[in-house]
DNA sequence: GCGATCACG
DNA sequence: GACGTACGTGATCGCA
């Protein structure tokens, strides 16, 4: 059996497929197999249920583990503890009787676990399952209607009616019951359930039990303090029948610790097994899901090529090489080959600071090893301490990098790597500036974009259905946690050689991918070669003055302390003004101010837009911590952080930049991100002012102007927008004049902004609600701006539901040059779907912009060699790139910049619109930019 | 570990 | 007729 840990990223789905029986066999119409009468109404509809749930299940959604729960028998503890328990049920009608061992069987042709347990009833099973599963982290989905189960609903878990598509959470709860999940039992145990023949107190329904249990807080309260309810007649029935109550609670309560005998890692989902599933439902003659599940396989055939299941993963064979003679074979071996996976690992995951400690190769499924450097004695404690800590025999670094080098730089070998840009950077510190090479991550980023993430533990589980070793489960986690040179050797070799396995076999899973899924160019002309350029960009890092930043620091943080004493002056109390909650309740509960908004958690929004208006309405308070939050932001998230993340080497801050997180092709920074630097507010460009050249050098900005409405002007192919970049209006404007009919000359900033807000909202697949929002004007007004718009440009409409309909139909859409963004939830229904029809409208307009500024970045080395500057690119912010250059370079390098930027579309694109680029050099990136 | 908040494009 | 909404990111904090 196929078994998969649980883990926060895991979704585990319970059917209760007893209940889902009944409520089939009377909701659907009666269905009859055509040859012989048999009634299988049921059936069908539980196989189109785990149909639906195994297969069209996309992303998070899609189940990770998967059981359908049923009721073994009608005799269970309850019956123990009142006799009348469900007495009042009727014998299953005579066409139902002869289906329960056919969705049975159905559940095992799927390949779903069929769970069943004597005693217990399905909804305990459910129950236990659903709590082991939440306290592991994971996530669940209960499909079920019955309302006995939505005591358990929690953020983590919900539950999911197939039959109206609607899922249940906190809030559905509450509407239902009028209490949250954790107090469904009291309110039941009051109301009683004539269903199931549990007696509550008589003469109190859910409404009644949600307002008492609301005045008392809960259950036991309530009866303890029955004495004080007003109402002379609920109060005698509370005293009167507390027995009865309690008894109807310990019915209701579901048993969340059954001694299960399957256990959560067993309900893994497992693929369905081709001919026992065709067979049964050839067998019920069920035609249309026969079709829809061989059209499946098929396609899933075709585009998840299992690996050769003959060679399963095997670590025994994995080879420790600690001899040079090994090594050089190995190296032999590769370079013979012309393609190796490669992975290396080190001490740390900051890729410029990181040490080397061993590299694995692949060759081959199962023919892998790892090539230990820099291990230490396991036992040594790395307190300096030496006694009894020999390092392990192992090939000495400087010979390994000597005999790797001229493997790695060789061009007629492919070395593949799983995120290479950092196994590059690692080797760059070693003088090996390895090429050519191709990436796992990037190749299932361009196919797989918006279908799931590309990390390799996942795409490992999911394409060659094995679970590699944990880094944890080698190296330990939290405080016993050990760098990885403190790796026992057997165990590093298994972690680290079985990682370039995955990757070579996940390399083969995907290459002959690219051309039968038309990424190839996208592939090969935007992301494998800017792999390198980044890396470059990387260790390059750019100049902070720390003084400056530190500073800043200071004065921010006396600027928060007198903040702080004014806030709690104001707020007539002294609180923490870090605490979102304690300011809500101070707001809105205790100073009683009205038209509050709480959040889907319940507590109270006060974020800036709250807070603004607030201020505008007169309160003081508000005002206060708003000032005292940028400040908050600005000094923690920036001048205290960059200080921190100055390199003790250079000198300088060095982002790490990833490829595959963002799903329209975007990419993005992090530790730290300096995509986010402030520049919206004065004080915010102090801290970009911090961010300065090398002495003898100039910071140069060069970025694009409004390069998304250019590319939608293009991809819509509106001639009124095109015909104005090509004369170079201000584009806000000209939006403006052309909505209200003014003069673009003299014009009121007001109505130019109000355009401009549009534009953004064209861009972003256009609400009335987010519109109304922004400007904040009333949404009948926003609904008829963008009435106008589309009546004054018919060309944008068109496109937008054009490129709905694109998605709808295949899954996907794409930018102009040709790079996928597959949209999970198009073929949804509700808020999802309006989701991912924003995201389809926005997809193609952002992503397009980031092809072109990644083919301007793949160019501009080679460009700036070409002008023979020594200028260096050091980030990219989506829409600018910076430069770092000598003093004396600066005019040439924004010539040079320019033209590539400007040119980046072609020879792909012929693009109908003009690429305007701004460029500044300046010592600093606040007045270069 | 998650939600709320806020920095950027 | 109601619902829930602007697109894409990452870091920090409080709080469970």
């Amino acid at each position: 059996m196929a078994t998969a840990p649980i883990t926060k990223d895991s979704h585990l789905y319970l059917v209760d497929a007893s209940a889902y029986i009944f409520r089939a066999f009377h909701a659907l119409p009666p269905l009859t197999r055509a040859s012989d009468g048999l009634p299988i109404g049921a059936v069908s509809g539980f196989c189109n249920m785990l149909f639906k749930l195994l297969e069209d299940l996309k992303g998070d959604d899609r189940p990770t583990h998967f059981a359908c729960i049923f009721d073994a028998s009608s005799h269970t503890f309850r019956n123990e503890l009142y006799d009348q328990y469900k007495a009042n049920r009727d014998e299953p009608p005579e066409e139902l009787r002869p289906q329960f061992p056919l969705v049975r069987r159905a559940a095992e042709a799927f390949a779903a676990h069929a769970i069943e347990m004597e005693g217990f009833e399905a909804d305990d099973l459910i129950a236990t399952y659903a709590r082991q599963a939440e306290a592991k982290g994971a996530r669940v989905t209960i499909v079920s209607s019955d309302k006995d189960l939505m005591q358990l609903v929690t953020d983590k878990i919900v539950m999911l009616d197939t039959m109206k598509n609607k899922t249940m959470g906190r809030d559905e709860v509450f509407e239902k019951f009028g209490v949250g999940p954790e107090k469904v039992v009291d309110v039941q145990s009051l109301a009683g359930d004539s269903v199931d023949n549990v007696p509550g107190a008589p003469g109190i329904g859910v409404k009644t039990a949600a307002t008492l249990l609301g005045e008392y807080g809960d259950l036991d309260t309530l009866l303890a303090r029955a004495e004080e309810i007003k109402q002379p007649k609920r109060r005698e029935t509370l005293i009167n029948f507390a027995d009865q109550i309690r008894l109807s609670r310990d019915l209701v309560t579901l048993k969340d610790d059954v001694p299960l005998e399957t256990t959560l890692e067993d309900l893994a989902v497992q693929d369905p097994e081709p001919d026992t599933l065709l067979g049964f439902l050839e067998e019920m003659e069920f035609k249309t899901i026969t079709r829809r599940v061989r059209e499946m396989m098929e396609k899933e055939g075709a585009l998840e090529a299992a690996p050769p299941a003959e060679d399963p993963i095997d670590r025994t064979k994995y080879a420790c090489v600690r001899d040079f003679k090994e090594l050089e074979d190995w190296i032999d071996r590769a370079a013979k080959q012309g393609f190796v996976a490669v992975d290396t690992e080190t001490d740390s995951l900051d890729s410029v600071t990181a040490n080397l400690v061993g590299v694995s190769l692949a060759l081959a499924p199962n023919e892998a090893c790892y090539i230990p450097l820099a291990h230490v004695d396991p036992n040594d404690a790395g307190d300096g301490d030496m006694f009894g800590a020999d390092p392990p025999r192992q090939v000495r670094m400087k010979d390994a990098i000597k005999a790797l080098k001229p493997l790695l730089e060789n061009d007629a070998v492919l070395k593949i790597g799983q995120n290479i840009k950092y196994d590059l950077n690692i080797f760059a510190q070693h003088g090996i500036h390895v090429a050519p090479v191709d990436d796992t991550m990037l190749l299932s980023y361009v196919l797989n974009a918006g279908k799931h993430g590309h990390g390799m533990d996942l795409l490992s589980e999911k394409y060659l259905g094995h679970t590699p070793l944990s880094f944890k489960e080698v190296a330990g986690s939290g405080k016993s946690q050990v760098t990885f040179d403190r790796v026992a050797l057997d165990k590093a070799t298994d972690y680290a050689a079985e990682d370039a396995d995955v990757t070579l076999r996940l390399w083969q899973t995907f290459k002959p991918l690219l051309h039968t899924e038309k990424v190839t160019t996208v592939y090969e002309t935007e992301e494998r070669p800017l792999v390198p350029v980044l890396a470059a960009m990387e260790r390059e890092g750019i100049k902070v003055d720390r003084d400056k930043l530190s500073r800043l620091s200071s004065d921010f943080s006396q600027r928060m302390a007198a903040l702080e004493a004014e806030a709690h002056e104001q707020a007539g109390e002294e609180f923490n003004i870090g605490s979102p909650k304690q300011l809500g309740e101070i707001l809105f509960d205790k100073m009683g101010i009205e038209g509050g908004k709480k959040t889907k958690t319940g507590a109270w929004v006060t974020d800036a837009d709250v807070l603004e208006g607030l201020a505008a309405a007169g309160h003081d308070l508000p005002r206060t911590i708003v000032d005292w939050r940028t400040l908050s932001k600005l000094r923690s998230t920036y001048t205290e952080a960059l200080q921190a993340a100055i390199n003790k080497e250079t000198g300088r801050v060095h982002t790490s930049f990833s490829m595959a997180v963002a799903q329209t092709g975007r990419l993005s920074s992090s530790d730290p991100n300096l995509q986010n630097i402030p520049v919206r507010t004065e004080e915010g460009r102090k801290i970009r002012e911090a961010f300065i050249a090398d002495k003898g050098n100039v910071l140069v900005s060069a970025d694009y102007s409004q390069i998304e409405l250019r590319v939608l002007a293009h991809m819509a192919d509106i001639d009124a927008l095109k015909s104005a970049f090509k004369e170079g209006l201000d584009i806000h404007a000209m939006t403006a004049s052309e909505m209200f009919g003014v003069p673009i000359e003299g014009m009121d900033p007001m109505v130019r902004r109000q355009a401009k807000a549009i534009n953004f909202g064209i861009i972003y697949g256009i609400s009335g609600f987010g519109l109304a929002r922004q400007l904040g004007i009333p949404q009948s007004e926003a609904a008829d701006y963008i009435k106008t718009y589309f009546k004054r440009f018919p060309g944008i409409r068109a496109y937008m539901d054009e490129t709905k309909a694109f998605a709808k139909e295949h899954g996907f859409v794409q930018t102009a040059f040709g790079r996928k963004v597959h949209l999970a939830g198009i073929k949804s229904k509700g808020p999802q779907k309006a989701f991912a029809e924003r995201q389809a409208i926005n997809a193609p307009i952002q992503g397009s912009a980031a092809d072109i500024i990644k083919r301007a970045m793949i160019r501009m080395p080679e460009a700036l060699a070409k002008a023979k500057l020594k200028a260096r690119m050091l980030l990219q912010v989506h829409d600018e790139l910076i430069f770092e250059c000598p003093e004396k370079e600066a005019e040439k390098l924004i010539k040079v910049a320019k033209e590539t930027m400007q040119s980046a579309a072609g020879p792909k694109m012929d693009l109908s619109v003009p690429l305007e680029v701004d460029a500044r050099a300046a010592a600093n990136w606040a007045d270069a930019h």
